[in-house]
DNA sequence: TGAATTTCTTAAAGTAGTTTAATTTTCAGC
DNA sequence: GCTGAAAATTAAACTACTTTAAGAAATTCA
């Protein structure tokens, strides 16, 4: 089942197939309907977590009760509060489904230990902590300096895919404004 | 010199003192005059780089010349940009000293061989590492929820030694608002 | 398919933060 | 201790964004 991680595995870390029907072999398939969620405050994060179908947001939910969105992901992305997970405390945020899902589970004990015996596993994944780091940074910089339209212009550049795919109002809390003015920014855009 | 490092590794990275020793032969003790740059926006971080006296900023500068300060850090923190740094690529930031300062720099390679060496080592810095992660995480959260009165009083709270020494510009441009605005915050804060 | 729910839009009034500019205060370095 | 430069303050006018509210459009799933 877990053919989009078996692809990624090949493709990106460069495992042999064999290497990588390994890695399968200690996969969890988890399935979610819209609206289910994957992680909630208190959990900890056990896995790593691959997007087979479907798409997630991950949030969190302050004091007041305003949402706020750290990530977006569809199929082929992973999605995780990588806090949790490498520190193994327990989560502050949501994981929830926004459509119905497939994903893949590696359990953090069995990935530890393919990711000693396999350097190109490891290497892919540091890539990816990398980039996730990066990405953070970027992020971090781009709401100091840019005003809301300019954060959703380059929103739209840069993940053209997610702009269709989320309701409004979760991109309108990734870019940290209210759904009803990003509402005015696209109507302005259009003209 | 080192001596904070050697303090740092003894008792936070739990390095015995000859292992701490072995460390710190590869270091090289780099001063800075106030102003003058540890790096450069097209330079590569060859280094970790440990802040034995005085105080840094980490910054970039954008296009329409705007300033968006990335880190404040004063002796016994680690100052880097840890994208340059990990990837090998090119900056596009600059550190610079806003006090007279003394930093100890080991050398990446060198760093690449003791990490594998002294797992202690390792783990010190994946630790840091994950806190840097963490830390950009809240920031992110951070400045999508609160209001810049919110974001002043939580960074005086969290970082008592940084609001004290570092210019009042700085710390606005850190928070993500203009010199004045913070100006006008301190002054109600105070009545 | 149709009803219920969720999401999006529009607009007016209000507020948080910026800009500009002039003045004062602080501080680094000789 | 002076001096020039850098940093902080203040205030008024302005703008980007929020809040509130109400109606329209789209989507889910029974």
């Amino acid at each position: 089942m877990p053919e989009n991680l078996q692809l990624e595995l090949q493709t990106k870390a460069l495992l042999s197939e064999a290497e990588a029907k390994e890695v399968l072999s200690h996969v969890q398939v988890k399935t979610l309907k819209r609206k289910e969620f994957l992680l909630q405050p208190g959990m900890v994060s056990q896995h790593m977590r691959f997007i087979e179908s479907g798409a997630l947001r991950s949030y969190t939910i302050e004091d007041d009760g305003s949402e706020h969105t750290l990530q977006l992901g569809v199929e082929g992305w992973w999605i995780n509060d990588l806090y949790s997970y490498l520190t193994q405390q327990a989560s502050r945020m949501f994981i929830q489904a926004t459509e119905p899902a497939v994903l893949s589970l590696i359990p953090k004990p069995a990935l530890d230990v393919l990711l000693r015996k396999h350097p190109g596993l490891s290497y892919y994944f540091l890539d990816k902590f990398q980039k996730a780091y990066v990405a953070l940074q970027e992020r971090t910089l781009e709401q100091l300096g840019n005003d809301a339209k300019d954060r959703y212009t380059r929103f739209c550049e840069q993940y053209p895919q997610l702009e269709q795919r989320f309701p409004q109002y979760m991109v309108a809390s990734y870019l940290g404004i209210t759904p009803e003015f990003l509402s005015q920014l696209r109507s302005k855009f259009r003209s």
